[in-house]
DNA sequence: GTCTTTCGCTACGACTCGTAGCGTAACTGG
DNA sequence: CCAGTTACGCTACGAGTCGTAGCGAAAGAC
């Protein structure tokens, strides 16, 4: 269907071109503004060309800003303290960058109104990404530090609910607020949901 | 400038009806479709009284959207955790009525590319709602169920930090997961702000 | 009444959209 | 080597939206 075994093949060079395009575009001329003719112009491609390959701009932006997500990794620290704070930076200093912070705010705005382009967000970034917060629960679990999870649905809720938080905080902190994810903030955050509010202000947490 | 004191003035009914007009031209045709010209036949108006108040459909949506966070309230239901967990509820109520949902990110995503919207953005929504943070916590810290903060500038930290958790997560929740903020998720999102994620599984916090 | 500003209306060039048609290029199977 | 099949670049098209300009009429201020 989508290749058949006969016939010229689609150039995976043209693909990448694209991709890379929509990426630069994004960054210029940002979401609203960003046009198909523009995009095929930049990758040196015909404009019929994206519209073989893409039903339109919003899947085109999901398809190029979901790789950028693949580059997150979980380097084990030792702690479940550091671990999260590394997460929560390394999301801080993707966020950052303008192609991601653009697209993906305007991508999510249209999703919802449009179930396929959600489950398109979701399969292709959510998803792969929530890998984070159970490999981060595993170990902690490992090391003793969070007890394990009464049940399976119960930990797929945690799960989801750690990752809402982490995310989501990350997000308002960059695109609402428009202030940075530094160290001191990460930091910050971190202590709050592992500690909570209650303790956050405890003695010998010094800043 | 903005009103000189003579000539006609300018029809507070026409105001109200284009944003009203706005709101439901984002429910109906959502935000990439929405033109200034579809909102000018809803709402009884020609299209040059639009431009002539607002600079474009970006600042249109903004305030359009604006007056909706104004319903939030922070009744003194007598815990922390009780007040936390209704206005989790109530934000979640209103991000789930479409013209808010779509809006909000749409606008968002256009901010980052715009100062100055982003600024409005800042004043007409966000900093209007942080009197919700701020007014918990001083009734907190009047109970005794937070200590009072260290200084001034660590309790603005403060309010910042848990302003952008229980917004991001909200919308996270929403917007990204698509699921409901429920009861119960409200209820664990709590817990987990005020008593963190280590302490979160400790036996007699009964579901 | 006169002045000033807003209002509704119409019209305009410029731009983008998504599609269709054409000839050519690339690869497959007989 | 030669059809068959699919992708590609290019051009052109009607439709829709943009933001602005110009006009006469309406609504208050003085």
């Amino acid at each position: 269907m989508h290749q058949g075994r006969t016939g010229r093949p689609r150039s995976p060079e043209a693909d990448a071109a694209i991709l890379a395009a929509t990426r630069q575009a994004l960054v210029e001329v940002g979401w609203s503004r960003l046009t198909m003719g523009d995009v095929a112009a930049r990758a040196g491609v015909a404009k019929t060309t994206l519209y073989r390959r893409w039903p339109g701009r919003n899947e085109l932006v999901v398809d190029a800003v979901a790789v950028l997500f693949d580059e997150l990794e979980l380097p084990d620290l030792g702690t479940l303290s550091a671990d999260v704070e590394s997460v929560v930076r390394q999301f801080g200093a993707l966020l950052d960058r303008p192609e991601a912070k653009t697209a993906l705010m305007a991508v999510i705005a249209e999703a919802t109104r449009d179930e396929e382009l959600r489950r398109r967000i979701r399969t292709t970034i959510v998803d792969r990404q929530k890998r984070l917060v159970t490999a981060g629960r595993r170990r902690a679990e490992e090391r003793g530090e969070l007890p394990p999870p009464p049940g399976p649905e119960a930990a797929a809720r945690d799960t989801d609910l750690v990752f809402d938080v982490v995310a989501g905080a990350v997000v308002h902190r960059t695109l609402v607020s428009a202030e940075p994810v530094d160290a001191d903030w990460a930091h910050r955050l971190t202590q709050l949901i592992l500690t909570g509010l209650t303790a956050q202000r405890a003695p010998g947490a010094g800043a």
